[in-house]
DNA sequence: GTCCCGTCTC
DNA sequence: GAGACGGGAC
């Protein structure tokens, strides 16, 4: 599908430029799988800069499965509130949870098991698996799949599965963890959305007044107070929007309704 | 308004 | 397969 020739070229191209522009990232200073994972579920769907801060903070106050396995939800959501999709921590912590009862604490590191795993998905999988254990597999994140697009001139429609089996015939034999993350800084840095036009495949509308404005706000409040009354909270959102969030929150746990109060549970 | 090292639910 | 899901930076 791809002459080595081209490979080889493509390769060399990325991993010189990568030598001397490569980012500093604080996740790229550890194999610990653990952390690896802490880094790439906050990554999922969010820049780089405003990660970093996060991550730092995040294991520093909970350096291993087990420490996150048991703090309060309170505690988790504090140091995610800002960051969004705070459900990416109850997974991550459930995540957690369900490693320290059946797997001693220790992250996986094959594939089925990671998938199991609640908030790890296709890219997160493999995403562990190439920076923690720098296992040849592909890692096809909204970047890479831009660079390979651009880079081969390939339709903007071609399938995720064709895409995978490109990438996994450009990684350079053995060093799967370097070259994906070359890959990362130049699709971010180089081969961007803007230059090469190309779409990314999620989208989303307005944030200002939408939904999960109001669910951000939400976590923020009861982060600040114990419990919320429910009236009191129809002078700054829209009823009818409010009840709907609230809602959903419950359904997911989020947090607990109590005679009109809204609590963390 | 658009984008970001995607995943889950329906 | 479509919609939901945060929030700041550009």
């Amino acid at each position: 599908m791809l002459t080595s020739k081209a490979k080889l070229l493509f390769q060399k191209k990325v991993l010189n430029w990568y030598k001397k522009n490569k980012r500093d990232l604080p996740w790229r200073k550890t194999r610990n799988p653990y952390t690896v994972l802490v880094s790439e579920i906050m990554l999922q769907q969010t820049q780089v800069d405003r990660v970093i801060g996060y991550y730092l903070k995040f294991i520093d106050r909970f350096p291993d499965t087990l420490t996150l396995s048991r703090a309060r939800k309170r505690t988790l959501l504090s140091y995610w509130s800002g960051l969004g999709y705070n459900n990416r921590a109850l997974n991550l912590q459930k995540l957690a949870q369900i490693v320290c009862k059946e797997n001693n604490g220790i992250i996986p590191r094959n594939e089925q098991s990671l998938l199991k795993l609640p908030g790890i998905g296709p890219y997160t999988a493999h995403a562990v698996l190439a920076f923690a254990f720098n296992k040849p597999v592909p890692v096809l994140d909204t970047n890479i799949r831009r660079v390979l697009i651009y880079e081969f001139s390939l339709d903007e429609k071609t399938p995720l599965e064709e895409l995978k089996a490109l990438a996994l015939d450009c990684i350079p034999e053995k060093k799967s963890r370097i070259w994906h993350n070359a890959l990362m800084d130049y699709g971010s840095m180089v081969v961007t959305a803007r230059k090469t036009g190309i779409a990314p495949l999620s989208k989303q509308g307005t944030f200002e007044g939408s939904d999960r404005w109001v669910r951000g706000n939400l976590v923020k409040l009861l982060l600040k107070s114990k419990r919320i009354s429910v009236n009191s909270l129809t002078t700054q959102f829209d009823e009818n929007q409010l009840r709907h969030v609230i809602n959903k929150m419950l359904k997911e746990k989020l947090f607990i309704l109590k005679n009109e109060y809204l609590s963390l549970s």
